[in-house]
DNA sequence: CACCGTTGTAACCATTGTAGTTACTTCTCG
DNA sequence: CGAGAAGTAACTACAATGGTTACAACGGTG
């Protein structure tokens, strides 16, 4: 028997790294409009505009309504990845890991899964969260020679 | 102005934590069925069937096709959370983070960009994959008491 | 051999998230 | 006022998920 399976999956998205580069840009160049960052990311000026309502909610930017242009609300050395990721909010509850409910009680696996596996993967979703709040934009400037 | 913005998002597919759930149940009750699986899952039985696909192929379980019941080709205690969440491929090409693509090259930040990000995610997504790696099947099943 | 329960799969569907697009309103400044 | 920019609703196309039905293939057992 020949078997043929096309593993589809899924990527957290696009939301969170073109936030970065839009932070990157408002450090870069102060006062940018919307439309000159969706030029620089290679999108459409919607996307960029309602990632930048998410930053502006988070805290991260402002936006000059009317006159346009955005500015950095805290200093790029002080704004990790970590806030940039929470503030695109691409995990649901900040749950990364997804974990199927209603197991039935009456079996001593069904009746422990969820709590044991919640523990596990919320230590493993910790330390790579630990890693995006140890890179600041600041850090990541430097390396655009 | 009152705005309202619902953020809907992603998580990683629940078919790891059945995978885990499916694996332990198979170590706790060797030889059982699909749909014994799916009743303590609480799913549907070709959920299981297909899950118990992903993991026949990384060669972690064996299936007895005809009269049925599963078996695991590994000790628990040489199965990794990790080795599971690779068996479902619940991220494409092992990457956890997408990152958006056709930045503007005459831009310093939209150059540089992809690559600096990429390097960086790489390393959370590392740690939380090595996290993974840390806890076997058997560490699971000493908690399910 | 025929039956029956199990596995293997294909096909379909509803739901949801993503990302792009159009269109229109609101705002500020010159 | 007019121009340009942001805010936002609405729509679309596409893909992943997870459930479901249906059916073929398999392999013991009577």
């Amino acid at each position: 028997m020949v078997t043929t399976v096309v593993v589809k999956v899924k990527q957290i998205s696009t939301r969170f790294s073109i936030a970065v580069h839009t932070i990157s840009l408002i450090a870069v160049t102060p006062d940018c409009t919307g439309d000159y960052i969706a030029g620089s990311v290679n999108t459409n000026p919607v996307v960029i505009r309602r990632i930048m309502g998410m930053l502006k909610k988070a805290g991260l930017v402002e936006v000059k309504p009317g006159v346009g242009g955005a500015a950095l609300l805290k200093d790029p050395a002080d704004i990790t990845l970590l806030d940039v990721y929470h503030a695109v909010g691409v995990t649901e509850n900040n749950q990364l890991f997804r974990i199927h409910e209603h197991s039935k009680i009456e079996c001593s696996v069904g009746r422990n899964i969820e709590q044991v596996l919640q523990d596990e993967l919320a230590e493993a979703q910790a330390l790579m969260e630990q890693r995006l709040a140890q890179t600041t934009i600041a850090q990541l400037l430097e390396k655009f020679k």
